[in-house]
DNA sequence: AAGGCGACCTGGAAGC
DNA sequence: TGCTTCCAGGTCGCCT
């Protein structure tokens, strides 16, 4: 479900109701996510919420003595609810509050997680390998094509590696693509400084607009309140193939890459 | 070092 | 109807 824009839509929802909150209780009921829940996290019991952040598809909650890391994986969500909110198949892991709201994770899949980072352990690895968030400062022009340099693997597989830059997944990878014109097989390192600054600006674009909507929903992905978000109302590409490009009339193809499927406009995208 | 790919897991849809 | 196969928003870690 989540990408970037999904992830953030869920920070922004669940913000207002447990922001300066007091945890009351935590609840493990399926311990085995991606990696095990740690017991740690039954410290947060008598803490306060300070902050609520995200960095690449991690939330983080911030409390005095530590940070909540929390991944959603391909299928998860999460959900503030009132705490006495019947327990539903997949509800693998709940943060309740003094206000009787509670923090409710919910994984068919479990490919999501719940890590604890204490304070002053500086980023556990996978944190520190991370590269720039597409929407700061950091991500700017000159920055693409720099990495790209004699890179042999296809545009559309770069940009959704982590070390480049992170939240871009498969269906906004897809959409940006589309937009700036490059057919997702062009091997990066083969792209111009000048396509690479447009297609930067356009995955700013991109991941922000899909924010405004409140994200896409395909299957299971719904706002902190469980309103669907907008955004797959405006994919160009995405889970499109077969149907005609909106731009040229054009027929979209599909094509497997690093095992996730890519459609595109064969007139519309050029190498 | 870079690139390719299997692995993790459940459930819904499509195919036969 | 029911069984089988394929596919899905992510990303780690092993192999070449």
């Amino acid at each position: 479900m989540p990408e970037l824009p999904e992830v953030e839509v869920c920070r922004l929802g669940i913000t207002p109701h447990i922001i300066d909150q007091q945890v009351t209780d935590v609840v493990v009921r399926h311990k085995q996510l991606r990696w095990p829940i740690p017991d740690e996290v039954q410290s947060l019991v008598g803490k306060k919420v300070l902050a609520i952040k995200r960095r690449s598809k991690y939330l983080m909650i911030e409390f005095s003595h530590g940070t909540l890391l929390i991944h959603l994986g391909m299928s998860g969500t999460i959900r503030v609810i009132d705490a006495s909110t019947p327990v539903a198949k997949h509800d693998h892991f709940d943060l309740a509050f003094a206000n009787k709201k509670a923090l409710r994770l919910n994984d068919p899949r479990r490919f999501g997680a719940v890590l604890w980072l204490a304070e002053h352990v500086d980023e556990q690895g996978f944190l520190s390998k991370l590269g720039p968030e597409p929407l700061s400062d950091d991500f700017t022009h000159g920055y693409l094509f720099n990495k790209a340099k004699n890179r042999k693997v296809p545009i559309k597989t770069f940009l959704m590696s982590n070390p480049v830059v992170v939240g871009v997944g498969n269906i906004y990878a897809n959409e940006a693509l589309f937009k700036a014109g490059i057919l997702p097989t062009a091997l990066a390192g083969n792209l111009s400084e000048k396509r690479l600054n447009t297609l930067t600006d356009i995955i700013k674009k991109v991941l922000a607009d899909a924010i405004e909507q409140g994200g896409t929903t395909l299957k299971d992905f719904t706002q902190a309140d469980g309103r669907p978000g907008y955004f797959a109302q405006k994919l160009q590409v995405y889970g499109r193939a077969g149907e005609k490009c909106f731009t040229c009339q054009e027929t979209l193809e599909e094509i497997r890459q690093s095992n996730r499927s890519s459609v595109f406009c064969p007139s519309c995208q050029q190498e």
